[in-house]
DNA sequence: TATTTGTATTCAAAAAATTGAATACAAGTA
DNA sequence: TACTTGTATTCAATTTTTTGAATACAAATA
């Protein structure tokens, strides 16, 4: 699996606490590449530490729960720029929306359309969240680690582009059809 | 999950054996938006049949182990129209390269160059492999089935020439950038 | 004839992801 | 004050996926 090596990059930037990672998943940066549920990545980070890939330091909170600010090792950096250097794997497709291209003359055209029509909406925010993100980047410095970063919500909104042109094309072939 | 809603929309448009679906999933038009692996679709495929959803004729091989031709049942088509109503999540991403955007700073430029390179002539040859699939589609046929198809066949190109472009745009700007 | 490739299915263990919580408290809003 | 939202972590059960096989034989190739 690479959540852990997602992780080990994430903290190779800077020391989060398992719910500061869990927003990026959920709205952020990380959003744009990758999935991960609040469990998983709380789950992902203890066996982290338990393996010396990382360790955290613990901020005592005003009357609630310790907060652990996690940071990585010597160790968890060299295992991470060992795994950068392998050859990457594209993400694994699994569209729903191909299945209904398989079958949805099962079901009334209006259906489809109606679908299409969804996930057009749906990709068409997405795009706007990310094109939002693009504007808290740091922009035009000679770090190469900036640069990255632009290239992969680059990469993440010319995705939603794709999907939003792909719903339309879709959706004037289905309205010249019937 | 929805391996199972996949295998009930390939027996919907024709009756396979596992192998066959795997064949599908592995190389056929299944690959351009699912996938799984033999086991799993076997092990599924066992499950369904169980459930009533799917059943499945015997063909004795010569000499060999019985080869079993399975189809749809009422019940299987029924639950199949359900899903098709209802609204379709799309694929989740966990993007390696990604995970190399954010700590590819870790790593020498050309070590990213490099893999940049190597994922652009994968994504060529997807690209190539899905127009060839496309020429084995039945063509202009009044049936929404076809179009269906076709549609679907055209997300998976778009999505392999938007793979191409970006990596082409990546390449630029870290060339430019020195 | 020996080897590889293709057809066809099955088993089992391990790793990973999903689902659905519970706990605890602060701060802001109605 | 009651309610909601946000911060912060943890547990447990189940489902799914991945990995790595073994079995069996036909047909084609070397």
């Amino acid at each position: 699996m690479a959540l852990k090596h997602t992780l080990l990059a994430f903290l190779a930037r800077q020391s989060l606490s398992g719910y500061e990672i869990a927003k990026e998943f959920e709205e952020g940066f990380g959003s744009c590449f990758w999935k991960a549920s609040q469990q998983q990545i709380y789950a992902e980070l203890a066996k982290l530490e338990q393996q010396g890939e990382i360790s955290y330091e613990a901020i005592p909170q005003l009357g609630r729960l310790d907060k652990k600010i996690y940071s990585l090792t010597p160790q968890g950096q060299q295992h991470l720029v060992d795994w950068l250097q392998r050859p990457t794997e594209p993400t694994v497709i699994r569209e729903d929306l191909g299945v209904m291209g398989l079958a949805g003359h099962l079901i009334p055209p209006q259906a489809v359309v109606r679908e299409l029509g969804r996930r057009r909406a749906l990709h068409a925010e997405k795009l706007r969240q990310m094109q939002t993100l693009t504007t808290t980047l740091p922009m035009g410095s000679p770090e190469s680690k900036d640069l990255y970063m632009h290239l992969i919500l680059r990469r993440a909104i010319r995705y939603q582009e794709d999907w939003v042109a792909w719903c339309d094309e879709a959706l004037q072939a289905i309205a010249q059809h019937g």
